[in-house]
DNA sequence: GTCGTAATGGGACAGATGTCCTTTTTAATA
DNA sequence: TATTAAAAAGGACATCTGTCCCATTACGAC
């Protein structure tokens, strides 16, 4: 459930190191966002360290977290395409450390950069593939056949993640993932 | 709830009227599978006419409708980038007319033709940002108002989609897709 | 320390949903 | 027309989940 993606980041790091112009490193605190919902950007940002959630929030509040990612992972590239507003929020979970590139750079990459460009296409893939089973397998599956799914893939997920997020990330109440927690005995 | 491209599907034919020969054309009937889950393809599809649907199944046997894809929507393109087998199926729901490029061409299109190469990127990203708020939405809003939001935007459905795949896409059963609608009075 | 706030844990109840079945309607075909 | 099979509709029941509470614990600010 926490996503990255080395082999991004690893790549950015190097267009980094060559030319330091264009490229920007910022530092967030834990709760600070990044992204909010509904508002505009001209930055697309690239993990070096740390955690962040990604989620929308409903006109009542309810937040629903789509994904943790973790290094090397994009943000904020989406809305480059769709010239559409942020439809999620982003917010840092741990310190966090992300490039930050300007989209006219990033623009500039996709065009006159091949393997900056491919990277970003199977980035993109990846979002779409993972994003498909996961919700068709939390629909259907009882909530803890889901806390085990994820404690199997992600034994470490409390230590990172508050129980709050991980009912929001599942898309279910406090109360129903306490109540399976507590029917599974953990 | 039935996407389209018009930009891709018009761009395709261009690229298919220049030069013939690495593009076919390909006719299914409704129910045909064009797609099957967790099998390789070498071909990338990009409809001309017609509807399909893209879904998942589980274990159990349990569907979970992804999208109705509709005019120049793509499909079978993640596959190019992951390198894995089929997450999805896809099925014909009416008569359907395909374009179908070979990955080879494919990558070479992506390489040589900036514009497709864009077009492609901005496809996977309409696809990555409709499908969170719609989950989003679905998760934590009563059926009812899930129905009466596609009928606000896709009056239209009932003629094409069978209350089961109508049930299969909200991720619920039929029994309970029919509760909502006796509620609703429609 | 202590005050306040957030995180955690759980009881009680109502309402929503799935499962299992049966019936009705529709449409296609012999 | 008669015969199926598929789609649609809905009854009955058990179970799951959300809502509304309240209690306890942990932790940081003062």
């Amino acid at each position: 459930m926490i996503r990255t993606n080395p082999e991004l980041l690893s790549y950015t790091e190097t267009i980094y190191h060559s030319n330091k112009h264009h490229i920007n490193i910022e530092q967030y605190n834990p709760t600070e966002k990044i992204i909010e919902q509904n508002k505009r950007y001209n930055w697309v940002y690239i993990i070096k360290e740390g955690v962040t959630k990604c989620y929308l929030s409903d006109e009542k509040g309810k937040d629903f977290i789509q994904e943790f990612l973790g290094k090397g992972m994009e943000f904020g590239e989406i809305e480059v395409f769709s010239n559409k507003p942020s439809f999620c929020c982003i917010e840092a979970i741990t310190e966090l450390i992300v490039y930050k590139i300007s989209y006219t750079h990033f623009n500039n990459l996709l065009e006159n950069d091949k393997k900056f460009n491919k990277l970003i296409m199977k980035a993109m893939a990846e979002k779409i593939s993972y994003k498909a089973p996961r919700h068709s397998y939390q629909q259907y599956h009882p909530i803890e056949e889901n806390i085990l799914k994820i404690k199997e893939n992600f034994p470490e997920f409390t230590e990172v993640v508050s129980k709050n997020d991980l009912a929001k990330y599942l898309g279910i109440t406090l109360r129903s993932l306490n109540r399976a927690l507590s029917n599974l005995k953990i």
